[in-house]
DNA sequence: GTCGAACCGGACCGATCGGTCATATTAGGA
DNA sequence: TCCTAATATGACCGATCGGTCCGGTTCGAC
């Protein structure tokens, strides 16, 4: 299996373009999503494009070392909630701050929504991100805050459903996810006597390499 | 202002290589996305490329008439559904046709998505859209089934993010959506004493032609 | 200072896209 | 049947993309 980055630079100017390359791709793919070519990233960070191939061996491995970061930085603030007193605000928290991820950044928002993952780390961080939502939303269950039907995974989807459902007024409006987000709180909280028709998801099937259902 | 589609074709070919590019057309964006190349639906259509130009002066108006189509459809059912005796059934019922046609064609919940919409015609079908949810949310309201403060934008809005949450599980649950669609319903319901904190949207600012926060 | 390996840059490649145009074909009234 | 205007065609164009490659440059150990 060959795709792999070299390691680490040797070179004092190899690090320096590599952390460069790392700041301006990030910046890039939060304001305009994945879709930013490398000629511009390498345009933006004054570099050749052939630069940016010797430090990362395709776009999508690019992408990726992009994103782990952020996923790392959820799944981190999820973690330290995990410690919270109050598990219904600890919940709340971690999805604010997940929505929050979600608009800031176009590009994080478009890899988790699709159908089909192919790079493994990520996969791995979207499969850890699934779990620490899903200890959260226990201990919000046990205390009966939320319904007994409702998973980590249904959080993590939530949360791009969120940012999707608030998109087209985020350029008038860019506070406006706060709004759905309550909203979607408000149905996840219990609701005697109701239960949802269908089964919740276990793990996000993200292993297919069928047509892309994603948006 | 040109750009415009010539009104009907005069000889009987012309007539009947439009109805069948716009049923190829129709089936690939539903399947594919709006990503689907010009070239692709002509092959399917067994005509040249050059036929799809003569009778859509752009990409961008093959879409509009294909889009205005589900528009319209969507928009006559929730018509239909203002004289239903049960407002509140009536709501579920329209919101349910709208997620259907959200997960059944990728390239309207594509178009719908976007913070910008460029073609005229699809943004004054947006805006139809909306007010016919909004008439039949105000019925919902003044029943005290919905809450005070959602409307009819929030409602239209909603859909795309019910269809977005279950995208990543659509290819192996198909009906995951409705999940989604019940704890929405569950969220605009009636919370007593709770307010969203976010303002409701009035109409969707579609007119920005500025960078696409949609996905 | 010297030298080799690591690194950089940007011309270049093939694929794909929306869209155009000159030419070939055909429908259908006279 | 014939003629012409409407229609169909697909080679072609320019732009853009991810990715390659090789000649020139620079770091840093000695």
């Amino acid at each position: 299996m060959t795709g792999t980055t070299p390691a680490v630079p040797s070179r004092s100017d190899a690090t320096r373009n590599r952390r460069l390359l790392l700041d301006v791709a990030a910046k890039a793919f939060a304001e305009r999503g994945v879709d930013v070519s490398i000629g511009e990233i390498a345009q933006r960070a004054g570099l050749g494009k052939g630069t940016v191939f010797r430090h990362f061996s395709s776009k999508e491995e690019l992408v990726a070392a992009i994103m782990l970061r952020m996923f790392d930085e959820l799944v981190d603030a999820g973690t330290a909630l995990l410690t919270a007193e109050d598990p219904g605000l600890a919940l709340r928290e971690f999805m604010t701050a997940g929505v929050e991820i979600y608009v800031r950044d176009q590009a994080f928002s478009e890899v988790i929504g699709r159908s089909s993952v192919q790079h493994p780390q990520v996969r791995d961080a979207i499969d850890r991100l699934c779990d620490t939502a899903e200890a959260l939303t226990a201990r919000a269950r046990q205390e009966g805050i939320v319904r007994p039907d409702v998973t980590g995974t249904d959080v993590v989807l939530l949360l791009g459903g969120i940012r999707r459902t608030a998109a087209p007024l985020l350029i008038v409006e860019p506070q406006a996810w706060r709004r759905y987000l309550d909203l979607t709180l408000d149905g996840i909280t219990t609701h005697p006597g109701r239960s949802l028709p269908h089964p919740p998801p276990r793990h996000l099937p993200l292993t297919t390499p069928a047509p892309d259902h994603g948006c």
